[in-house]
DNA sequence: CTGAAAGCGCTTACAG
DNA sequence: CTGAAAGCGCTTACAG
């Protein structure tokens, strides 16, 4: 005794047709409001249809040639709240055009991605966006474009090629935390948190220039990698006071790493901001009131979802247009932890 | 010059059949398995299948009798960390069954939610997941019911009824919360944020539970209500010290409106746990490096989300079986805010 | 402006 | 164990 209420026998156009006493060729032009018909037919048709409960079978008008409305959101971490950030901007963007997102969360397995992929192509998804998961061989690329689907790559490029991309410009965005930290009196600033792949790679390369350009000189036991959690980042804190290099600043791989190292120094009653400077990335949502308020690097996570979604969106438009690329510019947000 | 490398034309089972010599049916057959196949007939099927780069058209069969592999799940709040957890661990156990997640973020929007919940119809989902918006009303159960089409709520309920619901026992929850602050010393105990809704109901009664049970008179100035999120609970601890009443902990809403309180706490240079004692609820991942780690009632959010998918999965399997309900049981996790 | 017909790619009885 | 046939609910030319 629950649910399933199952209608006796599905209502379908030709019952519709029927009410409506036209044929159902004419129900399918007024479904899909074609301006053939006739106003007072089309009324006709939509009263028919409501007094039915008629229901749009999507499969069979996909089977026949229309096109699906599903695409597919391929994300690793979500528990980052960047990449949840991220995701609800790409939904929005994609509701609004009128499709439905089809989610799978990867969890960096690059068999799990495979997997969702092949199912998103079996369900003819209208397009992709993937957040690759961290070692994805460049192959996945071609493979995925030989399956004619629309992709859009989005936060971890791919490497050099031929595809639409949305991300950050994370050299850039390091650079600028670590020169002004440089800048405002510290001299030894360490690099937090973070493992391997592409972004990590941009992001160290952008503390590398920083310090050449002040002229000073890199040292590696400045920067302690960590996975990029809350976990590796109050490690990553403990490590470097360990090191007793001196280091009064560091910027974080990301703004949970910066948490991690938040609570780590809470934790020797030390206070970011007064006794060691901090700079974040990304600035999520909980960077505005986390203890201290952290400074970071704005790349507006909400917005950069929005703007990949409009890319395949506007890929799916226009499929012969050439590559399209969007990064966001990185601007620093000073709060109070640096 | 980009993506679509469109096949000239789509690979279908007769042209399997065709390579491999045998019928569609036989085919179709060992497509999904069946034992009437024998192994060498099988094999060559599906060496065919492969050579040919076939794929299997998931909407053909769907439309030809086969049920559907999607789920959608509905999602209000994706910002709140407790229900990206929730998603991760409901998208988790839907894979791992063969379903795909059809995901949509209403946003507490009620006209987002029936969009997107005709939506799912029509997308023949085979099963919808729901954690209704605030002001949802009751009517809307009926309504999916009348669809067919298994339902579980999850997080948020719709008031008695016979339908499957997973969420936490938030009564139990707050007052263990509450019990274990007045026990520890606590005479003026407060309770921060959240702003309507049922669960916000709960857990006041479980607030004014504890009270009562310890004889203290509850005083409607210690509750300071407030949006469920980080801003809201900064706002709620600054309120409540403003008020000068001597409060000296208080139980959140939740765990974010308990980072928002920890920020207000900080900027006055008050420590939490030493200078005032807070008790967060969900235990999202973040409460375990906060600054400084929360003390709060965990119920498990990624678990919850595998529960209230099994739930759904069962409905599936069983459409005749009674009331499915699961609640989390609380635990008070002690660190260091009280 | 509307109707009759074919067909999208599959699965399911039904024969053999 | 395998084949021939019908049909799921829709859309798209094609006539009229």
């Amino acid at each position: 005794m629950n649910n399933n209420t199952p209608s006796p026998r599905t209502i379908t156009i030709v019952d519709v047709a029927l009410e409506a006493n036209v044929s159902k060729s004419t129900v399918s032009l007024v479904l899909k409001g074609s301006p053939l018909i006739r106003g007072d037919t089309t009324e006709r048709v939509r009263a028919a249809a409501a007094k039915l409960g008629y229901v749009y079978n999507r499969r069979a008008g996909e089977l026949r040639g229309n096109s699906s409305n599903a695409i597919g959101v391929i994300i690793n971490d979500l528990m980052n709240p960047f990449f949840a950030e991220v995701l609800v901007g790409i939904e929005r963007k994609l509701v609004e055009a009128g499709y439905i997102v089809l989610m799978a969360h990867t969890n960096e397995s690059v068999e799990m991605q495979t997997k969702v992929l092949m199912s998103m192509r079996e369900q003819n998804a209208a397009g992709i966006m993937l957040c690759p998961a961290l070692n994805t061989p460049r192959t996945l690329l071609k493979t995925v474009q030989s399956w004619g689907i629309p992709l859009t790559v989005f936060v971890r490029n791919l490497g050099p090629g031929d595809y639409d991309f949305a991300g950050s410009d994370n050299e850039l965005g390091v650079f600028l935390a670590t020169t002004h930290l440089l800048e405002t009196g510290h001299s030894r600033v360490g690099f937090l948190g973070g493992q391997k792949g592409v972004v990590l790679d941009q992001r160290m390369a952008g503390y590398k220039a920083a310090l050449a350009k002040k002229g000073v000189t890199f040292n590696p036991d400045l920067v302690v990698p960590a996975n990029p959690n809350r976990q590796g980042g109050y490690a990553t804190m403990n490590a470097l006071l360990a090191k007793s290099l001196g280091a009064t600043a560091a910027v974080c791989y990301n703004d949970i790493v910066a948490f991690g190292a938040l609570s780590a120094l809470g934790e020797r009653h030390l206070r970011a901001g007064s006794d060691f400077a901090l700079i974040g990335f990304d600035n999520v949502l909980d960077s505005e009131h986390s203890n201290p308020p952290l400074t970071t690097m704005d790349i507006r996570p909400s917005e950069l979802g929005e703007q990949a979604a409009s890319v395949l969106l506007n890929r799916i438009k226009n499929p012969g247009e050439k590559q399209q690329l969007y990064l966001a510019k990185p601007n620093l947000k000073l709060r109070q932890t640096a």
